[in-house]
DNA sequence: GTCTATAAGCGGATAGAC
DNA sequence: GTCTATCCGCTTATAGAC
């Protein structure tokens, strides 16, 4: 232990960005320490500043990038030229992919919010509300055009959004269904909740 | 301050509880201090030992009595004897109305199971899956009967009560729309996602 | 870039007076 | 039942050697 040689900076900040995100999301914010970081990391506690000025910065860039990264994936699908059916189909499978992939992400992204001062709070709920907009554009565009039977379009977004979310609670990859089996249940319940026609395949 | 008389120990037990509560919700458990629900409530911080072992039996007590009344609530609602839907529909009611009335309880019953210790987590998640049972043996009964369209019983019971769950995320009594509003909606969307026809009188 | 050492304060919890 | 005072470990963060 305490060798210099035989690292360097670039693997020590993806190594803190892995085990922050993931201390955090099993633990919570508040209950990790800097020292259970640096030493899963394996370094000692003063070496993390080098790379964050503050525990705060640390956590706030974690949801930032996380958030601008999900942004992004969703961007590259190019659902505007698809059906309203079509595009949720594939925001659904996109979001539970994007989670079963990244559950420690997605977790903290919901639940270490409050944790956030309020500068960095309003980022990421900007970022947030950039995302829920995506879903609620696909909801409106199907109630405009008659494919969607839905009372009411932003709380049938974070309905939906609940839902997806809440996959990370109990999926385990070894458990009872396959990613594959889980993502058509859901895509026919939430095509069901909107009132869409669900097609023969899926 | 520092009165002694004019105060008494079932109401300052209950106004622990009360602040306690009101704290974990809002910062979280790891990041509320003795001191800080001692200062909040009017007493020294060494006075909540009185009431609690410790911290940890703190949090326990509330997450455990919530979901012992929440359960007594919602067996004390008697749905035996609807059809599926019409218990389907009475649930989304009374899991909307719980929440709204006790946010903080039931918010605090989702995100503070990881602070549980082990013996304390198994108690209160014992309870869970008992009111997870009482929905899913209403979607079993209406999938056997006919009425509901579901792929996956379990499944479409996480999905439901996570969608239920997060009203408490953005309701806000101010807000848009009203609480009868919501339950009309909700009960919209989780009878169509389940396959259920809905009757004009919801 | 990492280490050791340390500052300065807050954390949970307890003892004993009243 | 509440207070004051205190123990002592752990917290974030910094300073300076290497």
């Amino acid at each position: 232990m305490a060798r210099t040689t035989g690292s360097n900076g670039e693997e020590t900040a993806r190594k803190i960005d892995d085990v922050a995100l993931k201390l955090f999301a099993q633990k919570g914010y508040a209950a990790v320490s800097m020292r259970e970081i640096a030493r899963e990391v394996g370094v000692q506690a003063g070496a993390l500043y080098n790379y964050s000025p503050n525990k705060q910065d640390l956590l706030a860039r974690l949801l930032i990038e996380h958030m601008e990264a999900l942004l992004a994936a969703w961007t590259g699908e190019e659902t505007d030229k698809l059906s309203a059916v079509d595009a949720l189909k594939a925001f659904v499978l996109f979001h539970i992919r994007y989670h079963v992939e990244r559950p420690d992400q997605v977790f903290i992204s919901y639940m270490e919010l409050r944790n956030l001062e309020a500068d960095n709070f309003s980022r990421v709920e900007k970022l947030r509300q950039q995302y829920e907009r995506a879903l609620k554009a696909i909801l409106q565009r199907g109630q405009d055009d008659g494919s969607f039977n839905i009372a009411d379009v932003h709380v049938a977004a974070m309905a939906i959004l609940a839902q997806l979310t809440g996959v990370t609670t109990w999926y385990r990859a070894k458990g009872r269904l396959s990613q594959t089996k889980i993502e058509e249940i859901y895509t026919q319940l939430v095509c069901q909740s909107v009132g869409a026609q669900l097609s023969e395949e899926i």
